[in-house]
DNA sequence: AAAATAATGTACATAGTGTTGATTAGTGAT
DNA sequence: ATCACTAATCAACACTATGTACATTATTTT
């Protein structure tokens, strides 16, 4: 029996359909890409398509929890305790050192799907593994005094900025390594926007 | 001759439209949305819609870019020199108090917009106008020294942590008032996530 | 080589799009 | 209050995409 997951014939069709959604997307946006773009692009009857998908939703976001997948897994993996109480002073995380690497290899991927031609839950899905991840890490910290504010919204703030300056990265070409990237985001988090930006406390 | 602006057949008939537009995206985001929907929605004719709107996408930029003018035309009302100079420190800034005000008036369409069912690009409109402004703003103060990082990955860092807090606000209802929230990020952008968090300096 | 099944090709009913032309109804200016 | 103007309606059009079905062909697994 032909194993749904071993099956050549399918591997290869998804992979020429996710390729084709990628490039489909950079031209048009989600929105503008039928299943028909699809299927002449990835070079493949349009029912075969519907064999695997049940429409370009289902693509969408089987193609995105892949990702997050991935991004969960090997978070997981570098995440030890040791970087937890390691010097979180002006040394980049080597965890987020990691994910900067992980993204530059989905580049296109990533890109497109963060952009403006994207989808906004993908956004969303990323914000929620970057805050369960921070949680727990704050989780662990022993040299902490109670928050100063909701912590609700100190999560929103800061996965919110980190993925935008993943973003801007992104569109901006990569032209920064994932160390000074890594950096940059630790010195902004943990010396406060304001005092980066040249701002004097009084 | 019925002026284009003032006859009330036309005023009427785009605020219906509109209306629908934020009704459908909560229901099925924007994407979902068929201009037969709005029309029905709105109660009037299909063809009536065309006579307004190319497509719905002329709809959705024209709506964006209405409350994105303005945003800019009551950030730049609010916004002399005294800000600038004000204090800092702990203080929340009256014009981000007056930009959640202006939030929560227009609530609903907002939400939406910047919600997971809402455009990206919209967000990427927002972020500009606030970089713009903080840009001028970080240009008119002289008690300053050079940023440490880049600029364009602090305004990245800055303006997405702002939007993602007020995402966040939206979509938990609003609990908090406009000052608290100003307050709130305030605190985390001039004394840092990090402090903020309670992690001690070491 | 045989059995299993992925992929193709074709056709179908359904639904949305954007446009047109004739008609009705509401509006602003006088 | 009237009248010229035009927004809105209605019906019809060709066109494109969708999702499904079924018989057929091609490829893969064992």
């Amino acid at each position: 029996m032909g194993n749904s997951k071993t099956d050549r014939r399918i591997i290869r069709t998804k992979r020429f359909i996710r390729d084709a959604l990628t490039e489909l997307m950079e031209e048009k946006g989600f929105e503008g890409v039928t299943v028909r773009d699809l299927t002449q692009k990835a070079d493949i009857n349009r029912g075969t398509f519907y064999l695997h998908y049940q429409d370009k939703y289902d693509l969408l976001e089987k193609s995105e929890n892949e990702v997050i997948q991935e991004i969960k897994e090997f978070i997981k993996k570098a995440n030890p305790n040791e970087i937890v109480s390691a010097n979180l002073k002006e040394q980049p995380l080597p965890f987020i050192i990691a994910l900067f690497e992980y993204i530059q290899e989905n580049a296109r991927f990533m890109q497109v799907m963060l952009g403006p031609k994207g989808n906004p839950g993908f956004h969303l899905k990323i914000k929620e593994v970057m805050k369960i991840n921070m949680l727990e890490k704050l989780e662990l910290m022993d040299n902490k005094t109670p928050p100063l504010v909701p912590l609700e919204h100190l999560m929103s703030y800061v996965t919110s900025a980190h993925l935008g300056v993943i973003q801007h990265w992104l569109e901006q070409g990569m032209k920064q390594s994932p160390r000074e990237m890594a950096l940059t985001l630790a010195s902004m988090t943990f010396l406060g926007p304001a005092y980066v930006a040249g701002i004097k406390r009084t």
